[in-house]
RNA sequence: GGUCCGUUCGUCUAGUCGGCCCAGGACGCUAGGUUUUCAUCCUAGAAAUCAGGGGUUCGAAUCCCCUACGGACUACCA
């Protein structure tokens, strides 16, 4: 390999929210760049217009720098290459189309769509597919049939034209894909696409080739849906004299939806009740609201660790990475070629292994903010201690307060299922009489309260399960939750019996 | 339809140039243990005739060919 530098760029189109496949994509390109001390670029595409939405570059942007994503140069930071978004850099584009022209590898069409679409539908009729190409261009309107005076006229007259390559006939064109090996292309099967709009702006595959070359991307890391169009870039590098400098290219397989076939969508998501966008998106247009993983309760170095290993893994037992870690053990060669379906359990299995691990601030700070939006006032040590104690049973932030109410607001609602494996016979008399008792518990700590609580039980030759379940259910709400004798001690032992007196009233079995 | 890519447990995958693989790990699932509950945790288990069929070879998940299936692309979209 070339002892150029390592030069990587992320360049979505700011259509639409970021999907999780382009996270990826993204997060890839930066390992691989992270990896060898080189550099990320973010290149906003925005060649086409009409497809502009507004907010979606914020939303790029955004998404990035929650996953820990960040480039160096680019969109937004700047850098010795910009600008960094096409339409900013549209006027550059032309004089390479204007090369292209010259040395014969492009011409000029003067097609409409409308007749173009006819064309196809005609082809369709005929049960064949139309392509532009040296067979078709010579029926077409462009610079081959019609004489140069006439091409001349029409240009100066103002009428709209595109600019199209100039595929050559009967070659074989190889690209060399650093995931698949070589891929070869016949020449003769690719069409001439259009380089250049009627608009003024070049298509993708120009600005694509001119931007990666000026800005000396070393290699190309993109989605596989890019690998049919590669050979066509092949022959732009070759055709604008660069071949020697060609970026590696390296096609990722894509990320398919969960169940059945297909590329992941933004529809699986929201149908299935998982996220298939980092960030929560509002679409301007229609106003409908995607779900994001940052709303969903899931931390980004989870989300991240989560989406590494959708097509890529490190050839050890290793599951849990850091950023850093990835950035030392990630390869391209890791890479796998087949697409990988997309699994929302695991999602969640890696976000509650985050939440063991991480900083216990992360879960706290979020109960504080809850707490104090409720106007719940409580001691913030006591508050550490509850999140210390039920991290573990928590897969995703969101869960917070659902699991953790009961020790600042007494159950509305007794669980009926509980009640009815876990309410025994006989307990409404048995807890009616331990009242008094646990009243008395009021100066022990949680864990002289918890050998109390036993020893009275097995001197009054209690049964332990219909005690112990039934003072959970009264103070729960239902059959779960951490040690008993915490939660008496952390909610008060008044409140826990006002508690009692109120599930006894309302349980009848 | 055409072009290209792909195919190991339900899912993510390991399996570097064929033998240590009657295929390993993880998620999920099932069963036990721990816990008075739930969750966690621990242990065990079920789960892939390596898409199918032909070769090559003493020996193939690993190499070759064919077939099937799946996917991507096939716009003046990226």
């Amino acid at each position: 390999m070339s002892t150029k530098a390592i030069r990587v760029r992320f360049a979505p189109s700011p259509t639409g929210p970021l999907h999780i496949g382009g996270v990826r994509t993204a997060l890839y390109n930066y390992l691989f760049a992270k990896k060898h001390g080189g550099d990320f670029i973010l290149r906003i595409e925005d060649t086409d217009q009409g497809r502009f939405v507004p907010g979606a570059e914020e939303y790029i942007i955004e998404s990035l720098r929650w996953c820990g994503i960040d480039f160096n140069e680019g969109v937004g930071v700047g850098g010795t290459h910009a600008p960094y978004r096409q339409s900013e850099r549209k006027e550059m584009y032309r004089q390479y189309a204007d090369i292209l022209l010259e040395k014969g590898c492009a011409y000029y069409a003067f097609d409409t769509a409308e007749e173009l679409d006819a064309v196809r539908k005609q082809f369709e009729a005929e049960k064949k597919t139309f392509q532009y190409t040296a067979e078709t261009r010579k029926q077409l309107k462009n610079s081959f049939t019609l004489d140069a005076d006439t091409t001349k006229a029409m240009l100066i007259s103002g009428q709209a034209y595109v600019i199209r390559i100039c595929i050559p006939e009967n070659e074989t064109i190889l690209v060399n894909d650093l995931i698949r090996g070589e891929v070869h292309f016949q020449s003769s099967l690719l069409d001439d696409k259009v380089l250049f709009k009627s608009d003024g702006m070049p298509t993708y595959h120009l600005a694509n080739v001119v931007d990666d070359h000026l800005m000396e991307i070393s290699h190309v890391i993109r989605g596989e849906e890019w690998l049919p169009s590669a050979p066509l870039h092949v022959l732009l590098y070759r055709f604008l004299g660069w071949e020697e400098t060609m970026p590696h290219f390296a096609h990722l397989p894509l990320i398919l939806k969960p169940e059945g076939n297909g590329k992941l969508s933004k529809r699986d998501g929201d149908r299935m009740g998982f996220p298939v966008f980092p960030l929560q998106w509002t679409d301007p247009f229609t106003g409908d609201i995607s779900s994001g993983y940052r709303e969903g309760g899931y931390l980004p170095d989870a989300f991240i660790n989560m989406l590494v290993f959708l097509g890529w893994n490190p050839g050890t037992e290793q599951e849990l990475f850091t950023m850093q870690e990835l950035i030392d053990v990630f390869t391209i060669e890791r890479i796998g070629k087949s697409g990988a379906k997309f699994d929302p359990e695991k999602a969640r299995w890696f976000n509650h292994q985050y939440i063991q691990h991480a900083d216990l601030s992360i879960l706290s700070d979020r109960l504080t903010e809850i707490l104090k939006e409720k106007h719940i006032e409580v001691p913030n040590d006591t508050v550490i201690k509850i999140c210390e104690m039920m991290k573990e049973r928590i897969h995703l932030l969101t869960e917070i307060w659902d699991k953790t109410n009961f020790f600042f607001l007494a159950p509305e609602t007794f669980d009926a299922k509980s009640v009815k494996d876990k309410w025994k016979t006989g307990a409404n008399d048995v807890l009616k009489e331990l009242l008094p008792f646990i009243h008395s518990l009021a100066n022990s700590n949680a864990e002289e309260l918890k050998e109390k609580l036993h020893d009275y039980i097995m001197e009054h030759q209690l049964n332990m399960g219909l005690v112990m379940n039934a003072i959970r259910i009264s103070l729960v709400g239902s059959s779960s939750g951490p040690d008993l004798a915490t939660i008496i001690h952390l909610i008060g032992v008044e409140e826990s019996c006002r508690r009692i007196e109120k599930a006894v009233q309302e349980i009848t079995t």
